[in-house]
RNA sequence: GCGCUCUUAGCUCAGCUGGAUAGAGCAAUAGCCUUCUAAGCUAUAGGCCGCUGGUUCGAGUCCAGCAGGGCGCACCA
């Protein structure tokens, strides 16, 4: 509706243009606004404030001769009035709501997609852990908003790849191999044989006893059995890395996320990238050799000082395959590309992007975007949680999702920009209470399907598509708030894709629950008026529909029954 | 010390790429179940938007400085 009342006023300004009433041309960019009073309408738009001192009139003036131009916006408004300072506010007519309601029976599971990706392609990148131990909390948030991103994108037109990057060659893979090798070998993390940063966590147990066993492991982009020999350092590598990331994938899956495309480190340096990456840099000036190592002139690009590219003993960076990663992007023709990732990881932006540009083959400034989330603290009862019998120093994923449930643990995630720090009650995320704000919407999805098998037992239904008049009745202001709020569903989609913010969804879903509780409080919806029953159960079928809508696209389920 | 980020009601947080009188939930207080799920609703109260300047018709929002919290600052990833 949004873009609708937008759209009008484009219309206006051309025609105001055409009738050399205004000349400012290119108008500033038109921005609708909802505002917060509702006697300043349903709609508010500032263009006249805007364009007023290029066209060297007063503000009221332009309004004045858009709003002419508008007229009544092809029977979408009621009345469209200036007010304050120059103000244009929008009342559109309760017959346009009415007809956005039909509209959403017609879209059905569709309503609350739109097309303004116009099917472009974008890559978001995330979780992207190393196989080096099962995910924890911060992963978990990673997982949740990434996962989010892309449902979000895809909602709104994006032709969205989803892609997960892991080292599975250098130091810390060796460390994890040694470390499994350890336990195979009956070596415990008290021992001195035990190998210097080795993973100490419990499941190193479980992964060298699977390999003494020879058994077979089936990852998503992986399939390896066992050897079982405890000398064989290789093997076991090859084995750990299989078996971590199928652990990986099983917590992966119970949180209903899923990947396109697995790329490992390795792959760019068995393909060439990285090597070609390295000579390019070297070709076009931005590198030196300085203490018997390369280095990259980041500084170039805004970085605060230049980063060894190749270390004293031979071995590149872990930023060098990243810059050949982000080009391999570049050329799958993504010209969109999302970087989720934990904002202790925020100084790799930098230098990512000044290889990039010190390749200077056509990649724009800034060029990927990222994301960025900051740290979880877990709580339970008014205290901080940190200790994890299987990881050994950090809370789960998996625990949490045990624990809490995929729904709440999903909620949760978003439900905070994510570039504020997230506090994660446990015992809140476990509630059955309002207090509870995955309950709260979720239940108010059960209740309107309760309603319905109540409304079935008396013999009435939801009418399938009513003309216009068999849906006028609904004109009390808290239908028409509620038919208002199901309406915004689109606009509220492409601001959270636009933004990468899926918590304005979850806000969005928590006032629309609030609508309807209100609603049912006050209103009785099977009564004895069968017209007005009927045009109740069809709003109710439509706001349901609605709830389910936004919770899919938020990973999370909408129960008929709680 | 440098970089990024955050600071809004007692608590947890929104505030839609600068808009009209700053919002919600919890906690507090007072109410609402013989009636479609009380896992719900209604009402009251609660604010120097960290501080100081600047930009303009207009600032919680943009800019500068200051204070405080978090995260980074490796020839680790």
């Amino acid at each position: 509706m949004r873009q609708r009342i937008a759209a009008l006023v484009e219309t206006a300004l051309l025609a105001a243009a055409a009738a050399e009433e205004l000349v400012a041309s290119p108008f500033p960019a038109v921005i609708v606004g909802t505002p917060v009073n509702p006697d300043h309408g349903d709609f508010s738009c500032n263009i006249a404030m805007q364009a007023a001192k290029a066209e060297r009139k007063a503000p009221r003036q332009v309004a004045e001769i858009i709003i002419r131009h508008i007229g009544n916006g092809n029977g979408l408004l009621s009345t469209c009035e200036i007010a304050g300072p120059g103000f244009i506010n929008f009342f559109v007519a309760p017959s346009a709501w009415h007809q956005a309601l039909l509209e959403i029976e017609t879209q059905g599971g569709a309503f609350g997609r739109t097309a303004t990706g116009a099917c472009q392609k974008v890559q978001v990148e995330f979780v992207s852990a190393n196989p080096t131990g099962p995910l924890h909390i911060g992963h978990g948030r990673g997982a949740a908003i990434g996962d989010t991103i892309c449902r979000l994108l895809g909602a709104s037109g994006w032709d969205v790849t989803r892609e997960f990057y892991y080292n599975d060659a250098g130091q810390q893979i060796t460390n994890l191999a040694l470390s499994v090798q350890a336990r195979c070998l009956g070596i415990e993390p008290d021992d001195e044989r035990w190998p210097v940063d080795g993973y100490q966590g419990e499941y190193i147990k479980d992964v060298s006893s699977s390999y003494l066993a020879k058994e077979t492991v089936d990852s998503d982009d992986r399939h390896v059995l066992a050897l079982g020999d405890p000398n064989n350092l290789d093997a076991i590598r090859e084995f750990a890395v299989a078996y971590l990331r199928r652990e990986q994938d099983l917590d992966l899956k119970a949180f209903d996320v899923h990947f396109d495309v697995f790329t490992l480190e390795s792959s760019l340096y068995e393909n060439g990238n990285v090597e070609a990456v390295v000579k390019q840099l070297g070709a076009n000036g931005h590198t030196y050799e300085q203490d018997g190592a390369l280095w990259l002139r980041t500084t170039t690009f805004g970085d605060d000082k230049d980063r060894v590219m190749r270390k004293s003993d031979g071995a590149y960076t872990y930023f060098v395959p990243d810059i050949a990663y982000h080009r391999n992007k570049w050329e799958r023709g993504f010209t969109r590309v999302v970087n989720e990732q934990g904002s202790d990881h925020h100084s790799t932006i930098t230098r990512v992007r000044a290889g990039l540009q010190a390749l200077n083959c056509g990649i724009p400034q800034g060029w990927p975007e990222y994301v960025l989330h900051q740290m979880v603290t877990v709580m339970r009862g008014g205290e901080e949680v940190k200790i994890s019998k299987r990881a050994g120093s950090y809370v789960t994923l998996r625990d949490l999702i045990d624990e809490v449930g995929r729904d709440a643990t999903r909620f949760f995630f978003i439900m905070r920009k994510p570039d504020s720090q997230l506090v994660f009650d446990i015992e809140l995320a476990k509630e059955q209470s309002p207090d509870n704000p995955v309950y709260y919407v979720q239940y108010a999805h059960a209740r309107i399907c309760s309603i319905f098998e109540n409304a079935g037992e008396k013999g009435f239904m939801a009418p399938l598509q009513p003309s216009l008049s068999d849906i006028a009745i609904l004109n009390t202001p808290e239908e028409l708030q509620l038919i208002k709020l199901l309406a915004a569903l689109p606009d509220t989609v492409d601001d959270s894709a636009l933004h990468f913010e899926p918590h304005r969804l979850t806000y969005y879903l928590t006032e629309l629950a609030c609508c309807f509780h209100s609603f049912y409080n006050k209103n009785r919806v099977i009564s004895e008026d069968s017209a007005l029953t009927t045009a109740r159960l069809y709003l109710l079928k439509r706001t349901a529909q609605t709830l389910k809508n936004a919770l899919t696209i938020l990973g999370i389920s909408a129960p008929e029954r709680m």
